[in-house]
DNA sequence: CTCGAAGGAATTGCATGCAACTTGAATGTG
DNA sequence: CACATTCAAGTTGCATGCAATTCCTTCGAG
């Protein structure tokens, strides 16, 4: 609907047209038919994610819609699903807005993240599963080239990149289920913890005690490193929340 | 819609037509506007845990939707978000089927299971907020006598009292919801383990150390006395799914 | 000036219609 | 007789319309 006749001068947009234009990019591309709406929650969850729709902003139905080229049901499916993983709030005949995570949501997270990781990288160790240290020692090989360009944002990918291959080697669905979604809860957190001074190279050093580790398929070392990065990471996260 | 005006014998009801309303019953009575997806959402999972959706079948949109005489709107919504829990599985333009769970899936279930209710008990030991240890003692007491009675299916709804209580005691939200798919998860699994003989008298037992430990404040014991809990648990479980 | 109530605009909730896709069976061919 | 091909029935996927509900503004009374 609501075409491009804006009342404003041809050549300038509005914001909501810029704002859609950036919605619509976290589409996929080759989107046939029948995952119109798979499509349409990924790309609400990663706008969220990369805080291109901010926590406290009301999400409407029909906005979204336009936005995204689709019809408001895919969109509403959509919402309900983001709901249930805890991203955005809906109230009733009123709208959903993108859900803001308090300091005791922080520290209730990596209380849960310690334990999970921990027990992944035990699960890893142990099955040390054809080619994971490799993949384990490749990614931190390039985080440590990112780390030397002070390639913030690329290091942070790196690391979800990382975290997610040692789960993987871990081989159980469940434990992969719920890492995601504290992987989805932890990339809600506004900027991340690899910019802080030296913390690169902490993470870096840690990351390599673990695929020891797993090399060694020692799983108690493997759990016991990978739950003391995440209790660093733990400190680092408060204290940039905290300290600014 | 569809009225009852069946072509078969009136008094004689068709098979559908009573599977009909054996899902019916799962929906909320006051079934207020506005929240009738939420409410089939809820009817279907019971109805799927219950087993009255017994796996590998075939769920129709449009059954469905006349069985809970609400449009396909909402049952699809319904289906989607279930599929999201791992309930069912959907293929496109062909239908949903309740998901069904592997010998493998039962053992992955369990190792995490393992862990987070150790973390529970952990957690819920450290904080011991007001009332909880009331709340565990009369739960399993309640438990001691269904026992008496020989009530398994009794026995086994107050089971995940006690255990939903002591998660609600760590204050965990991330936690509290892990713990409910795997609620969910376990829920699935045919029959109950309560119903092994001597069993019920173990698990009574053992919820009594874990129940002491959170009285003494103790995390540690708590911890390992409910990761052994869990252990048993899954103990009794391959004996059932395996032994028969 | 403050507080309460009523009305209207905006939004979601659910029902339904049509198009596209999948599947299986029937048919023709080697 | 085996196999590929076509076609038709059935199902889901998405778009849209209408009704119910909410919230906010405005108006009136104290």
């Amino acid at each position: 609907m609501q075409e491009d006749k804006a009342p404003t001068t041809s050549g300038i947009r509005s914001q909501s047209e810029e704002s859609a234009e950036r919605l619509r990019a976290y589409l996929h591309q080759g989107a046939v038919r029948g995952r119109t709406t798979d499509d349409v929650t990924g790309a609400m969850r990663e706008a969220i994610l990369d805080g291109v729709l901010p926590p406290s902003a009301w999400l409407r139905e029909s906005e979204l819609a336009t936005a995204f080229k689709v019809s408001r049901t895919p969109v509403r499916e959509a919402l309900k699903r983001l709901a249930d993983e805890g991203l955005v709030i809906k109230t009733a005949h009123h709208g959903a807005m993108v859900a803001s995570l308090s300091l005791e949501d922080v520290l209730a997270l990596y209380v849960v993240r310690e334990d999970l990781e921990g027990l992944a990288a035990r699960l890893a160790a142990v099955r040390c599963p054809e080619g994971l240290v490799e993949e384990l020692d490749e990614i931190n090989a390039a985080m440590r080239e990112a780390a030397g360009r002070e390639a913030v944002a690329e290091l942070s990918k790196l690391n979800l990149a990382w975290h997610r291959a040692l789960r993987t080697g871990a081989a159980n669905p469940y434990l992969e289920r719920f890492l995601g979604q504290v992987e989805h809860a932890v990339r809600r957190l506004p900027a991340t913890t690899l910019g802080h001074p030296g913390r690169a190279e902490e993470v870096l050093a840690e990351h390599e005690a673990v695929a020891r580790a797993v090399r060694e398929r020692d799983g108690e070392t493997a759990e016991r490193e990978a739950r003391a990065h995440m209790r660093r990471a733990r400190e680092i996260r408060l204290a940039v929340l905290l300290g600014g």
